[in-house]
RNA sequence: GGCGCUAUCAUCUAAUGGUUAGGAUAAGUGGUUUUCAUCCACUAAAUCGGGGUUCGAUUCCCCGUAGCGCUACCA
């Protein structure tokens, strides 16, 4: 048997339940990775075996988040040229629920081979039997009751239920002795001995299977040849590679990765703080960001390189460099990486990343093609203000805030004009002249460096502080505390909103200044 | 309770049978500066405990301990 000749076919498998949790996004990023670096396709198939937990639209919602972040799929479900949810590849169907008869025909060979039986007890009955079991501090286990049914007794049963309109659960026998070693791609060999292992339910009485059976009964079918998923199903892991035993059929390879964890070390969970990579591209964090942290996640490249780009990631992947330990997430380096995504990125790009944000904060106005910028504000008016909060951009959805002042006139309150070593008088004094200095410059003296020279010269003609002059000007120009510098700052607002709106944020600081003092 | 996995700075992690145990984030200090951010320099910060093997163990083995996961007709 030739192993490398075999196509590398992996799958990302998840349930239909609402949002894309961050850990199902690294799984889907390592799967994809492992089959794009190995020249394989990605599989994405849609496990709706459990009829409880549907939520309408999810597959689309999944979909389009992948899109977004650029996980890509070969097969199963994509939009095609109308945006609309279908289904491609040769293994089809890819949504469980549509594999019935395919699962029904694995239960009845396990059925006859004796692999497998009807079982008929109920819920109480289990409830029960699993509370005599915690009381006496033995394993919770079904006691395999029904395993042993005559077949007398099977047939009365049947009836019994037919009766009552229910159906039995069909179970897997596990193997009474003998031990069930997994070999893990990450976690190296795990043996587990068949005496502690349950009976599983691998038909529901719902005629639907278990994710038990439906996952290997598919990853068969589908021929996927490598199965990664989360360190929660190592323990089932050993269940499953019975059933492809008995089944009479090759398992694929398991590399199960560590889980991402809370702070407290808990597995991740939404209690506490954001884990849906929607939230997280909504508070505008890129993807590239978003994809370079979590790939991080439980990865590492053993060098000392940190920026990679999903192609670099492709290229550099492999799962032997997958470590074993849980790791926490940490959304201080998620912030650091999405700063260095916003530091790298040209400004007129930015801009564009950020209009989403300023219009959500009703500075711009939503335009209707989604190309235009609304409300009168240039592209290049917008690349130069993206330009300007480059380097103090942690998440694109602080601009609002940050920027409000490139939109309208700043609010100010008490002795905010004031910079520390001067006073009213002093302030009051450099903004009239610098008034009137404005009133002089010609529209191509506007730009920064120039800016900069005329304003720089007149504070030493007049034997004025820097800070006297330029720490009023900044305010009055931006209302805030914090800010660009007060050139790049002026020169920003002559090039959106005129010189003339200049001279009026200087009046109404001249204006406030009376007042308050 | 049972079974399993894991264990290096606060966090993500590198490395090695012999090293001053490296990098990054966060933190702190200093420089630049009208403010903030950037940038630069520097500082502090770790091999869970106990046994073994060995000349030597953070590294290999065993035992503890801790954390986590699983223990459904959920996935």
């Amino acid at each position: 048997m030739n192993l490398k000749s075999k196509t590398v076919r992996t799958r990302f498998a998840p349930s239909p339940t609402g949002f894309v949790h961050i850990g199902s996004l690294r799984t889907a990023l390592f799967s994809f990775l492992y089959a794009r670096h190995n020249g394989g396709r990605h599989i994405l198939r849609v496990e709706d075996t459990d009829q409880n937990r549907q939520v309408e639209g999810a597959v689309e919602n999944l979909l389009k988040v992948m899109q977004t972040v650029g996980v890509e799929f070969d097969e199963g479900f994509y939009f095609n040229a109308d945006g609309k949810l279908s289904e491609r590849g040769e293994h089809g169907p890819y949504l469980q629920s549509k594999r019935l008869d395919k699962y029904r025909e694995a239960i009845n060979t396990l059925l006859e081979s004796k692999n497998a039986y009807y079982c008929f007890c109920s819920s109480e009955r289990l409830e029960e039997l699993r509370k005599e079991q915690m009381a006496l501090k033995k394993a919770a286990m079904y006691d395999r009751h029904c395993r042993n049914l005559t077949s007398g007794e099977v047939a009365a049963k049947q009836e019994e239920f037919k009766a009552a309109r229910k159906n039995p659960v069909v179970r897997f026998s596990i193997p009474v002795e003998g031990e069930t070693v997994i070999n893990d791609l990450i976690y190296g060999q795990i043996t587990y001995d068949n005496k502690l292992l349950d009976d599983q339910v691998i038909l529901k009485s719902d005629g639907f299977p278990t994710y038990h059976l439906a996952v290997v009964v598919d990853d068969h079918y589908m021929e996927i040849s490598h199965v990664i998923r989360g360190e929660e199903w190592i323990p089932s892991t050993p269940k499953h590679l019975l059933i492809y035993k008995a089944l009479g059929w090759e398992p694929t390879q398991f590399a199960h990765l560590p889980l991402i964890l809370n702070p407290d070390k808990s597995k991740l969970s939404k209690r506490q703080g954001d884990v849906s990579v929607e939230d997280f591209l909504k508070h505008g964090y890129l993807k590239e960001a978003l994809i370079n942290f979590v790939a991080f996640l439980g990865w590492n490249p053993k060098t000392d390189q940190e920026i990679f780009s999903l192609d670099e990631l492709i290229k550099q992947f492999d799962l032997s460099k997958v470590n074993k330990s849980g790791a926490v997430f940490d959304d201080n380096k998620l912030d650091w990486f999405n700063s260095q995504y916003i530091k790298k990125m040209p400004s007129e790009e930015l801009a564009n990343v950020l209009k989403p944000f300023w219009q959500e904060a009703g500075l711009l106005a939503p335009s209707p093609s989604g190309g235009g910028s609304g409300r009168g504000f240039s592209d290049d008016y917008l690349s130069a203000i993206a330009k300007l909060e480059q380097d103090r951009l942690k998440k694109l959805s602080e601009i609002g805030e940050s920027t409000k002042y490139c939109f309208v006139a700043p609010e100010y309150e008490g002795n905010l004009l004031i910079w520390k070593k001067s006073d009213a008088a002093k302030t009051k004094e450099a903004l009239l002249s610098l008034h009137d200095l404005f009133v002089q410059l010609a529209d191509g003296d506007l730009t920064q460096d120039k800016l900069e020279t005329s304003i720089k010269k007149f504070i030493v003609d007049n034997n004025y502080d820097n800070g006297s002059v330029l720490w009023p000007l900044r305010v009055a120009l931006t209302g805030q505390e914090k800010s660009p510098g007060p050139f790049e700052v002026a020169s920003l607002i002559a090039l959106g909103l005129g010189k003339q709106e200049i001279l009026n944020r200087i009046d109404t600081a001249i204006e406030h200044l009376n007042v308050v003092a």
